[in-house]
RNA sequence: GGAGGAUUAGCUCAGUUGGGAGAGCACCUGCCUUACAAGCAGGGGGUCAGUGGUUCGAGCCCACUAUCCUCCA
């Protein structure tokens, strides 16, 4: 068998996902007959590469996909990316800029044949990603966000909220982001807690003497106000209500009005209103018919109406602003001032609120509806709170955005603003200039893909999927949206599960980020460990809805297990190769204890494994798989099943026909987490069921390989052994060296024991091996009692028998405590009456043994104390 | 201010219908044993943040407290 003796992930990943592909492992739709089972990736933005958030979120659809392709759905995990339009709108500029363009000077239609230049090399290396992920996608299916046909489900849906008055255009306060000169929606802005100061500074009246002072975190605003303010009840200004005061530094005038949104606890009890720069100023604006002039251009300069500060950009002008009223005395005080200011989620500048016409999505009908209907189930259920709460207190949605790169809003302006919104306006109608936020598209994504508008028979087979996988960052982004918006035109909550992961952070716990430069690129963990250990790293270390830190050591855990598993196929290939029909009917009358102990974990195994997986438990499949592996396959079957295996005839053709039955099933429910090394060492099995692991049949647990008391007696067995390696190593007493035995138990054990003795001796090198009722003999030796036996090993003078009366003197008082506890628990009227009857049983037979236990114990401290 | 998460072995974390606390790494001892020394065998290590409550029984359910983190306003 030409097998490496260490796992070697580079060989083992060459070549198997072309095979995969080539041969249509991916493709869905291959039987009618078969239940469909649908995931959509979420899609990944154009803008580069991915990076281990992406890796996990794959990893943990393509695990879910494979196994239910394993068990016979027709699986289809569709593939498909994101334009991303300010993301990849600004990536594009800033590389037209490099080369010493001005990208808006380009015109649209020439920036979008760079655009699309650009989404095809993104395309090609995400697509390659894939592929060294190994994401079992359907590329027949791949769709982009700008589709034709995605498209123009973006428009219908556009369209008919139109229609349904459910998207409207208005003149509003948004927030606008300078760098990208575009509005955006609420959560697209994050807010941080800014040092600012607080300006005090007076405004002076025009007709006679007198000021109002008035302070702000923004003087710079102050070209843009229209009014003061002060309170209706505050005594001390009323005079000044009506009067009109300048904008210092100005010759204009603004009235002071009354309104009772002033805050009279902050700042100095006036207010400067700047209508069209702030949200609460804009509202006080409408009650007051005020102007509402910008004193900003797009990109945060100053306009015109900043007079000599026009030009100048905003923190320009507030420096120069704060300079000239401190020159002029005007400016009477200036205080730190911690406050939360917002910065675009995108390009981390200072948002600017800013009065704009834009069109929004009218959400409360939507978030209603979704509320009301949506079937969604959230794994961990927790977090179906996170995506009520934000739907019910939900804001209209500002939609349109001031870029090239997206999907242009379908609505034309004639003549006498006239808006016409439809697919065919009228002649010599002008189409709006604006295209629709991304996040609109992508809420269509579980159906846009699938076809819709168009009801085919692939949406109508596909849809809803099953399981969306996403983190727990995007709940109100994305998933809350696509619910609403598939509720509203498909009817139907567009997924079953919604299976939430956290985020990855670094091995400090920090969150993986850019500007730290603590990411890892999942690239270079393939080429040191290989995508296997990344992905089973990344599926199972940490558990649903929680973040998981990037440990190295972690990593190299996961390589670790993967090597032996390697190595177990290994062992198993050297003697499975070449087997048979023949071999494969291994006769359940001639299985040993340890082929009936084997299998019968076996079928535990599967059960367990086949529940966690339906809960999306994965890191406790992971442990269940690992456990039975490593501490039992390996560390127990395989080394008692050498002797069979190399005395050759009967015995060995039963022992590989079990070792592969059990290995070929383990590497099965292995391979939706490590998919490449499940195949290499799949293909090297004989007899396999189907041309790849990927489509061969998912184990099913066998209730007729259940033995209970086969599990039992190797308990038996496997406690003996541990015992007489723990009393070899405690007394450095090697291998080699013979060691007596002598056990004391009843006829049932001493079966037991005479039957497998050979297996006994092999690993315990026993002198003599005795058994029988009762022992007894000189003191100088060690005793353990364990609920079947009692054994004793005489050491001679190595024996430290104060040590060792010791030893049996804690065992004892361990013993009573036990007792006493199980004593104190059934003599407990209500936990005899009210506890299920199996654990009462349970506790009666622990009783019962702890009593035998201690009788040995004490019997035998009788013998240590007569010779002390 | 509202919501949620975390607090368990030295470190990182599991622990899913409440029924005698687990893993990986690290640590100690001994081994190159013919699948694997990135391995094997054995071992040490925890008042499950604190306080109260519910229960026959609480790491798990409830209340409050403390510390840290996230989201929303």
């Amino acid at each position: 068998m030409d097998m490496a003796k260490k796992y070697d992930h580079k060989a083992v990943e060459a070549d198997t996902y072309a095979w995969w592909k080539q041969k249509g492992f991916f493709k869905s739709g291959d039987d009618e007959d078969k239940e469909p089972y649908t995931i959509v990736i979420p899609p990944p933005n154009v803008t580069g590469s991915l990076h281990l958030g992406h890796a996990w979120d794959n990893a943990l659809q393509d695990l879910i996909i494979r196994k239910k392709r394993m068990e016979g759905y027709d699986a289809l995990y569709l593939p498909g990316m994101d334009h991303a339009g300010i993301a990849t709108q600004s990536k594009i500029d800033a590389r037209i800029r490099e080369r010493g363009d001005d990208p808006r000077a380009m015109g649209r239609g020439a920036f979008l044949e760079e655009a699309w230049a650009w989404k095809d090399e993104y395309a090609k290396l995400i697509r390659q990603q894939w592929a060294a992920l190994g994401l079992s996608v359907d590329y027949d299916k791949e769709r982009f966000t700008l589709d034709e046909g995605l498209s123009r489900a973006v428009r219908e849906v556009f369209i008919r909220l139109y229609e349904k008055g459910l998207v409207y255009r208005k003149e509003r306060i948004i927030h606008w982001d300078v760098e990208a000169r575009t509005a955006l929606s609420n959560i697209e802005v994050d807010y941080e807690e800014v040092d600012g100061r607080l300006y005090y500074f007076k405004y002076e009246l025009s007709e006679g003497e007198g000021h109002l002072l008035i302070a702000t975190t923004r003087p710079e605003t102050m070209f843009g106000d229209t009014a003061l303010m002060v309170h209706p009840e505050d005594e001390a200004r009323r005079p000044y209500i009506g009067k009109h005061v300048y904008i210092p530094g100005t010759e204009r005038t603004i009235p002071v009005i009354a309104d009772a949104y002033v805050d009279r606890e902050f700042g100095t009890g006036a207010v400067k209103v700047t209508p069209a720069h702030d949200p609460n100023d804009f509202e006080v604006g409408e009650r007051h018919g005020l102007e509402m002039p910008l004193c900003m251009e797009e990109d945060g300069t100053m306009n015109d109406l900043a007079g000599p500060y026009a030009g100048l950009d905003r923190f320009e002008c507030r420096r120069r602003v704060v300079e000239d009223l401190e020159a002029s005395g005007l400016l009477t005080k200036v205080e730190t001032h911690v406050h939360n200011v917002g910065h675009s989620e995108r390009t981390g500048v200072q948002v600017e609120p800013r009065l704009s016409k834009q069109w929004f999505v009218h959400m409360e009908p939507l978030a209603e509806q979704a509320l009301e209907q949506s079937t969604a189930e959230f794994i961990p259920p927790r977090f179906e709170k996170t995506f009520r709460r934000w739907m019910e207190e939900v804001q209209d949605w500002c939609i349109s955005r001031q870029l090239w790169w997206g999907h242009r809003i379908p609505a034309y302006y004639g003549p006498d603003d006239d808006v016409y919104v439809g697919e065919n306006p009228p002649e010599g109608y002008v189409q709006d200039e604006d295209v629709l936020d991304t996040w609109f598209s992508s809420a269509l994504w579980p159906f846009s893909t699938l076809g819709w508008p168009e009801e085919k028979a692939e949406y109508r087979r596909y849809y809803p999927t099953q399981t969306m996988v996403t983190g727990y960052d995007i709940i109100f982004f994305w998933v809350a949206r696509m619910i609403f918006q598939g509720l509203e035109f498909t009817g139907r909550t567009p997924f079953k599960h919604v299976l939430i992961h956290g985020l990855i952070r670094d091995a400090e716990g920090r969150k993986m980020s850019k500007s730290l430069g603590n990411g890892v690129d999942p690239m270079d963990i393939k080429e040191s460990h290989g995508i296997d250990t990344l992905r089973y790293f990344l599926t199972t270390a940490s558990a649903p809805g929680q973040d998981l830190r990037f440990e190295m050591e972690k990593v190299d855990a996961s390589w670790n297990f993967i090597n032996k598993l390697w190595n177990i196929s290994r062992f198993t290939l050297m003697h499975v190769a070449g087997m048979d029909e023949s071999d494969t009917a291994f006769d359940p009358e001639q299985l040993t204890l340890s082929d009936r102990w084997i299998l019968s974990r076996l079928q535990r195994t599967i059960r367990e494994v086949n529940r966690l997986l339906d809960a999306f438990e994965f890191g406790e499949v992971a442990r269940a798989l690992y456990k039975f592996s490593w501490e039992e396959v390996a560390a127990w079957y395989v080394e008692i099943a050498k002797r069979p295996l190399s005395a050759g005839g009967e015995d060995a053709s039963r022992t590989r026909a079990v070792l592969l039955h059990v290995w070929r099933a383990v590497l099965k429910m292995l391979h939706p987490f490590m998919p490449f090394v499940t195949e290499e060492i799949y293909q090297k099995l004989p007899l396999r069921e189907a041309e790849s692991i990927m489509i061969s049949p998912w184990p099913q647990a066998d209730p007729s390989f259940d033995d209970q008391a086969a599990e039992d007696d190797f308990e038996t067995l496997r406690t003996l052994i541990t015992r007489v390696r723990n009393v070899r190593n405690e007394y450095n007493v090697s291998n080699q060296q013979p060691i007596d035995l002598h056990i004391a138990c009843d006829q049932k054990t001493e079966d037991l024991l005479s039957r497998e003795r050979p297996l006994i001796e092999r690993f315990t090198n026993p002198g003599s091996f005795n058994i029988s009722r009762e022992v007894s003999l000189d003191a100088k030796a060690l005793s353990y009692v364990d609920a079947r036996f009692t054994l004793h090993i005489p050491l001679g003078d190595v024996v430290d028998l104060d040590a060792e009366l010791k030893r049996q003197q804690a065992e004892r008082e361990r013993l009573e405590s036990e007792i006493a506890r199980a004593e104190k628990m059934l003599a407990n009227k209500n936990f005899v009456e009210k506890a299920p009857r199996e654990k009462v049983d349970e506790e009666k037979r622990k009783l019962e043994r702890y009593q035998k236990e201690k009788q040995q114990v004490e019997r035998r401290i009788e013998e240590l104390k007569n010779d002390v």
